[in-house]
DNA sequence: GAAAAATGTACATATATGTGAATTTATCTG
DNA sequence: CAGATAAATTCACATATATGTACATTTTTC
């Protein structure tokens, strides 16, 4: 089940990440159609929270430093280290596609990094975009890493269905394209989840931390080269991660 | 009315930055007393829209890097200028006493950027802190930059309440100490909102926003020393902001 | 290695909560 | 400067929602 007022704030919040400016009760309302006493109460409780304030008497609201302040304090715990964004970065200007850093979260895999093609048909995804794990080549970098009971246990919550023509619609399937990407020394994924997009990854275990590395983009682009994109990016993981780390 | 859900979302915010560390369903229930199943769909929600993940298979939730990412964005916009901050750090590190740039949110006066004391006793404030516009050095210098007008219409929407022995609790004792003020050059306040709290405060208009600065700590601290500490805001003030800008 | 304890998940139901309509307050406009 | 128009609040009530209970799964204990 999904908590509605719950989202709304992410909601509120990504519609001034967006808008970028002040906006009053009237405009939050009409913009998502909430009505206006909701959305009073909404503001309200966010303002008493202190994440919401009036920059200019009735000007309309906008978010408090505050966000900013508590989004510090949380990501400065285990950051990426310097280099990954820089890999990324890398990948994404040699390719001319997006590169992203991705982490496991249950049957999910989380985008934790995005660095996007300048392309004009590009692979759009933002941090915090979420694929399933197991019909993405960035996802099954993932499950490389895991331990046989780990990918069960995963397997046992993944509710298969047939996102494109070559989902893998069982745990055997799974398993047998793990196996092919082992032999393959990469991981690819041909529209296994999103129509139209391709995309080539390998597992990168930082620290404890089981991450990846994909590239993705359209299909037609990316697919003759597939198999040059995972060398280039073996070869950027090897030149910029540090030598003395595992 | 409070939106429950709505500040249980910013709760669960605040208890990860203060952690720091992933946190398990149980662990979070327990932590706020939340029933598990509803526990459960907060952080279903949560996961769903991209803002938390698992950075380790069954070690727990936390938020992934997306808050970062929004928050910045957020707060591109209208920065404060470079100079404020180190303004409230002068400040702070001179007279050792808490600093802060203060703008309106209504009847209330919200921190917008904070310098703590390094005192073991002192003023604890954070970005995002509110306090009552009327009753704070602080909020009446936001109240001085106000017209008449504009003032009454706050008046209007306030509840006078006796935090401390010399809250004013009228209109007319709000506008005679702001004559006060005027007279004195700097806004004071000596318990009249929390309790052993004095403080200086200054306006601060920046650009078409009205601001203030304050120097606030505990009342046997700064209450012998007020002209000064209000003198060193002004000159620190001078000192750092740019002669071009009014 | 089996049993116990802890954690995570699903669902029906009573109730806390969101909302439409009414009221107050502010802002245009001629 | 009225009178009109729009925005912000308030409030009672029907309904969407949080939760108690039951069940499944995983981890720990002995």
């Amino acid at each position: 089940m999904i908590v509605r007022q719950a989202a709304n704030v992410l909601e509120i919040m990504e519609f001034f990440a967006q808008t970028r400016k002040p906006a009053t009760l009237a405009e939050i309302a009409d913009h998502f159609g909430w009505p206006r006493s909701s959305t009073f109460n909404l503001l309200a409780t966010l303002s008493e929270k202190g994440y919401l304030y009036e920059p200019r008497p009735r000007a309309g609201f906008y978010p408090t430093p505050r966000w900013l302040a508590m989004a510090r304090l949380i990501s400065e715990v285990e950051p990426l280290p310097q280099w990954t964004h820089q890999l990324i970065a890398d990948l994404s200007a040699e390719t001319g596609e997006t590169a992203s850093i991705v982490a496991p979260a249950g049957v999910m895999a989380v985008f934790i990094d995005v660095v996007e093609s300048q392309a004009a048909i590009r692979y759009f995804a933002t941090i915090g975009h979420r694929v399933p794990i197991h019909a993405t080549a960035s996802g099954r970098a993932l499950l490389l890493q895991y331990s046989q009971e780990e990918r069960d246990s995963v397997y046992r919550k993944i509710e298969f269905r047939q996102y494109g023509p070559s989902t893998p619609i069982s745990i055997e399937a799974v398993e047998t394209e793990l196996r092919n990407s082992i032999a393959r020394g990469y991981c690819q994924s041909f529209a296994d989840y999103s129509r139209d997009l391709a995309g080539a990854a390998i597992p990168l275990p930082i620290g404890d931390r089981r991450l990846s590395v994909v590239v993705a983009g359209p299909e037609f682009r990316i697919g003759p080269k597939i198999a040059e994109v995972a060398a280039l990016i073996a070869r950027t993981v090897d030149r910029l991660r540090p030598k003395a780390a595992a």
